[in-house]
DNA sequence: GCGACAG
DNA sequence: ATCTTGTCGC
């Protein structure tokens, strides 16, 4: 399925380089998703827990959840973030009854060294819209204002490349960027209605908590 | 040369 | 990511 999978972080960054033209910022003729999926993935030792949970976007109710078992095998390196998480997901994408029309991905789109984080990644690969929403920011920002919906300019080397969200009033604000197959107001619309009571969106919680439990169940 | 650097 | 106490709020 992976085909040239790297085995050393030299071979990791060659990859990106290669893969992030495929980047694709066009959301899909007609794009209006009915789902979305967040992904997020757990660790424990050389253990890990990798999960996926599909909300219907309108309710916010859990359509389908996937959580699988893996190991650690490439060491967390910033910047090379994906090659961690990235087998592991796709495991999980796989064991999905429906196909999510858009992914919630933990950490960087776009807003990348290399322009290419965890969520550009997993666009590229499965081919599907996808957003990164990432806790700190891989570049410079000023704070946005104190509302909810309020935002600034995420750059990088005088490249926009996200934005700092604010999803609740006075909370430290989330960093958007898109993934691919998607602009970024779209991105971020979905990720201030997908985060109508917390600072993370419903998706990126409900994969977190997924993961984490599995990890001590497995246990 | 030195610091910064998603999770 | 994970390690951690008490504390504030619904």
């Amino acid at each position: 399925m992976i085909e040239d999978w790297p085995a050393t972080p030299d071979e990791a960054v060659a990859l990106q380089l290669r893969m992030a033209p495929l980047v694709d910022p066009r959301p899909p003729a007609g794009f209006a998703p009915r789902t979305a999926a967040g992904l997020d993935v757990a660790y424990d030792e050389d253990r890990l827990a990798a999960a996926v949970v599909v909300l219907d976007i309108a309710s916010l109710e859990t359509v389908d959840q996937v959580v699988v078992p893996g190991v650690t095998d490439f060491p967390y390196v910033p910047g090379l973030f994906a090659f961690r998480e990235l087998p592991a997901l796709l495991g999980a994408l796989e064991r999905l009854t429906t196909s999510p029309d858009l992914l919630i991905c933990d950490g960087q789109g776009v807003a990348h060294p290399r322009r290419f984080g965890l969520a550009s990644h997993l666009g590229v690969v499965t081919g599907l819209p996808s957003i990164g929403v990432a806790k700190t920011p891989m570049g410079h920002y000023d704070p946005p204002g104190p509302e909810r919906g309020d935002w600034t300019e995420l750059t990088d080397g005088g490249d926009v490349v996200g934005r700092a969200l604010r999803t609740q009033r006075e909370i430290k604000p989330l960093f958007v960027s898109i993934g691919h197959r998607i602009d970024l107001d779209t991105a971020c619309a979905q990720v201030l209605r997908l985060a109508p009571k917390y600072r993370q969106p419903e998706t990126t919680r409900r994969a977190d908590h997924l993961c984490r439990e599995a990890l001590v169940l497995d246990r």
